[in-house]
DNA sequence: GTAGCATTTAAACGACTGTTTGTAGCCTCG
DNA sequence: CGAGGCTACAAACAGTCGTTTAAATGCTAC
């Protein structure tokens, strides 16, 4: 194709190797599962030689983990930061559900917004790893979410003192729940309605109409 | 095993491959996913013939098929009389959200209880599919589910006559995406604490619960 | 230039996939 | 009895899977 890559051989070619197997298996892994996505469908579209997966990566097992500790990982990091923030600000008073909610679902839009197009793909990845059987897909994904639901799940019980443990841990996983599934089928919304309106593009929009709901349900009464 | 099979060749042996593969195919696509359970692992369990499964379904992807028609219909059934019938008793009056939620809600429970272990498996077989890549899983959902998201709107719209449609049509994709969610990682509660009480076989207490936060999800203010 | 390293490559490995085939068994009906 | 229709069965089909091998390439450093 020799489409506008005129750096040395050595930083584009070899470098971009490993870069664009974990950028396709990503967008691959998003539209087909991991199962159902064979490491020659990768490296055909990452016009990269079949052998290459196994050398940079090991196995198609260390390859999903590779790509979603390079995105999960800040991510975690970003939400976990915006709450230390937060209560720091506060000064050691309960911070109200709202500002959590918010520390949580937007960190997610700011990965989107930075990484603009990849991004977006990532989240709605994240959303299918959540429900995928693999156990070696949910062992990672408990791995890289342990300091978050301990950190949230602090907060939370300080902000809804009235709210029993039992109560606080089961809706946490609602919230988990609702927003994995909102990530993983944004496009399914058509599933719903006829309601063009509803354009997948505007992330930001749907984000915020989801912090509301998840507030007012995190607050249900009893 | 010979246990307790003492009627004639005719009505069990025979009779009973069908109903065995959908049985241990509906455990086998919940406890692996669709692309990772092989036909000959659902054979192999089953103690039927390999073939069997294409000389009754045809097809891999028709047995999924058969797999979800088999549960969804009854319980997508027993949704809209459920709510039919509390419009009826309304007598034109907008029924108050939990109700309709309720509707919704409660249907898999009496399914699960209903039949019991089985009925628990396809309501996480069920979540898994909301999720999952594969366009004709997700196609065969629509046509299932056409009819309870029509007449749920339209009650919905009714009980929240404030609310943009907007709003509502994404609201629903978040109860709908909670639910789903929830029925698909009963079991994987722990993931997000240690919390010996939450016990994933009380399924009401659960539904309840979800029910409660999505009442007060789809009333959120504005 | 050449040794040494990292990377790419084509080809093959054995195992597993969904599906099809031809045959054999069983039951019902004539 | 025997014909005919289901159903079950073992075996094989053509592919695809993830992974491994060994040779070839490009690059850095002496």
């Amino acid at each position: 194709m020799t489409s506008a890559s005129a750096a040395t051989p050595h930083d584009r070619e070899h470098h971009d190797t490993k870069a664009r197997i974990l950028e396709v298996a990503e967008r691959l892994f998003m539209e087909h599962g991991f199962s159902s996505t064979s490491l020659r469908m990768i490296t055909g579209e990452a016009k990269v030689n079949l052998a290459s997966v196994n050398y940079h990566f090991g196995t198609k097992e260390a390859l999903i983990e590779a790509v979603f500790t390079r995105r999960l990982a800040p991510l975690n990091q970003e939400r976990v930061n915006q709450l230390a923030a937060m209560e720091a600000h506060a000064a050691g008073a309960p911070l109200c559900v709202a500002q959590i909610v918010d520390a949580f679902v937007m960190s997610a839009l700011r990965l989107g917004e930075n990484q603009s197009e990849t991004g977006t793909v990532f989240l709605r990845l994240l959303g299918r790893a959540f429900s995928d059987p693999s156990s070696g897909v949910r062992g990672l994904l408990a791995k890289q979410y342990g300091n978050v639901v301990t950190r949230f799940k602090r907060a939370l019980a300080k902000a809804l003192p009235d709210l029993l443990e039992e109560d606080l841990v089961w809706r946490m996983h609602f919230m988990f729940g609702t927003m994995a599934y909102t990530n993983a089928s944004m496009d399914a919304i058509n599933l719903i309605a006829s309601c063009k309106s509803a354009d997948p593009q505007d992330q930001a929009a749907v984000l915020h109409r989801l912090a509301k709901f998840l507030v007012a349900g995190l607050q249900a009464p009893q």
